[in-house]
DNA sequence: TTTGTTTGCACAAACGTTAATCCTAAGTTT
DNA sequence: AAACTTAGGATTAACGTTTGTGCAAACAAA
């Protein structure tokens, strides 16, 4: 029921009733007695104001875009929850826009995101650098943020992870157990987010004194198919690796599966650190040994930062989950 | 930019400016030049009508609401996508609400949708009936699709699987390899959903005169823990099942890993059927035997109920897909 | 009684559209 | 030339809010 329909039947204005179901009767003098048969009627019919006309009023739809490039991808369901749960709180509801990993699709998605006028935008690009993105984010007025893949050269308020220090964590910790032939499971390696990750493992292996096998080397993209191609190229190398990171969260069940099929061993043959802490990844046999993202903090940020408008980035540590896919070797002296 | 900021712009009333965007620019006799100048000014400045505008004059938001339980759920994530997919053909956006399986949320939820004056409701509700789910449904002049967990008695129209059909299938397979003594890992048996599908279950053994073991029977809900701990109890008894069926789709997840956390190899010591295909299921190794759901099928038909209006409920059938994680057995004659 | 001050609410405008109606200048017919 | 048609738009109202202002009644003060 509308907020007129419920004026016109308690024979108040419009104005009234809108005042009392606003919260503040008191402020614009509106009596005790009137301010009780509004509520209770408005209860009763289940009245509450239109958000078109709210919105025009007010200028804004009380909805905020959510655009991922896979929302079927266990890392941004868990984001969309998170964000939907947080945004909750001050009655905003999310618009979800999936581009699928295709960037013409995000292009039409972004166009389509601006024009419905939404109170801002929490993007998950799929990793590429477009007019339609630059254009989202250069809408100063608009609070974006960015958040896993940011771009390069887009500059906009963002809230991600520190890759390379993930990535860096992830080989150390290897290393740290004595592994010394670290192969690694990449995504799309042109995206910033394999890259800065990459080279964080890449870090941590020189400076440790041990040098990159490229390859045992492998990925071209996020999809499981190509998860399974690269680990398959991996684990097919003569001299296989005691230690493999998988840089994304797919990667883990396609390592896992192929490894199964190779009959290879966890942790006794080879040892494995997964980007992105599953559902399953606990109660997975081993447990498998992650590097987790804080997904709920950075929902929360990411929610915080487009309510108050801020416009600093900030940047997330990964943390170390130790469980039970990484084993201690002694280390072969040279 | 505005209709009338763009119609000020050329000296145009707003009229003619909405009504060449509207794509109808001959039949109120718009001449050619004129919509010219407006469609490329439309273009050259990104206006576009304002949907609150538009959704308040029109009487509909271009919007419907997606209410799902969980959306890191694979199903759901997946339905998710195929339905945002499916409703942008028709220049339609997902408002997303998760509710976390906590009815009470669910609740919250319904109401808060329902007083967004959305266009339609795709509903996936927890399992329970509730007033509120009640009175969503009962709003006879917008469209309301309810999906997987269907509640009996709330009537209302309807994109579900044929579940007792679906378990019928998955059991018959089994039992047509030869199994005889065939476990179940159910979610919660209070859904209709999984109550259908082990009655299925529990048919096609009677059917073949076998007999109904309940001690290899568990479960309680459809979280990863409930199904861990069900395929322990299933496992953990001395009379191990020939074969398994795991009633949702979270199930075959619990149940691999404590299969291998068992030492049990699939199939050669126990052959698995599993409900609802996963992306990873023919790269797992062994790659999983499972009774699939039409997703995309389905997300269009509630799509297409929820353009046309229509009232009739469709029942969909599961479809088996033969994979290796089902060995023949020998029968045993008793 | 007149003037001033509350109290309690209604009225009007504006947000951006679209559909029905209306207006004006030009061209056409008689 | 007068009357009629047509082209090409502009005006108006309405969708449902909220906010600034207005306005009557009641009450207090002078």
């Amino acid at each position: 029921m509308n907020l007129s329909e419920l004026a016109a039947h308690l024979n108040l204005s419009v104005t009234t009733v809108s005042r009392v179901l606003a919260g503040s009767p008191e402020k614009y003098r509106i009596s005790e007695a009137t301010t009780k048969r509004v509520v209770e009627a408005a209860q009763k019919y289940h009245a509450a104001p239109n958000p078109l006309g709210l919105g025009l009023r007010k200028g804004q739809t009380g909805m905020i875009g959510l655009l991922v490039p896979d929302i079927t991808n266990p890392f941004f369901a868990q984001l969309a929850r998170e964000i939907e749960r947080e945004l909750r709180k001050s009655d905003k509801a999310v618009l979800l826009f999936d581009s699928g990993e295709d960037v013409k699709i995000e292009r039409k998605l972004l166009r389509d995101m601006i024009s419905r006028r939404l109170d801002g935008f929490i993007l998950a690009p799929v990793g590429v650098d477009t007019e339609e993105l630059r254009f989202a984010v250069k809408n100063e007025n608009l609070p974006v943020v960015l958040m896993d893949r940011l771009i390069s050269g887009v500059d906009c308020t963002s809230v991600s992870l520190d890759n390379f220090d993930a990535g860096y964590k992830a080989a150390h910790y290897l290393i740290q157990k004595g592994h010394q032939r670290i192969g690694c499971l990449r995504g799309d390696s042109r995206t910033a987010v394999d890259a800065d990750r990459y080279n964080g493992v890449v870090a941590a292996i020189c400076e440790a004194g041990l040098n990159v096998d490229e390859s045992i080397v492998a990925g071209k993209g996020y999809s499981l198919v190509d998860g399974v191609e690269a680990s398959r190229r991996i684990l097919s190398n003569v001299n296989k690796p005691s230690g493999v990171i998988t840089l994304n969260g797919q990667g883990i069940i396609a390592l896992m599966n192929v490894l199964h099929d190779y009959g290879v061993s966890v942790p006794e043959e080879i040892s494995i650190v997964a980007f992105d802490d599953q559902p399953w990844s606990k109660f997975s046999s081993p447990a498998i040994t992650t590097i987790a993202q804080p997904i709920g903090k950075m929902a929360r940020m990411a929610v915080e930062i487009i309510g108050s408008r801020e416009k600093e980035s900030k940047i997330f540590k990964a943390e170390l989950i130790e469980r039970a896919s990484v084993a201690e070797v002694d280390v072969e002296y040279t």
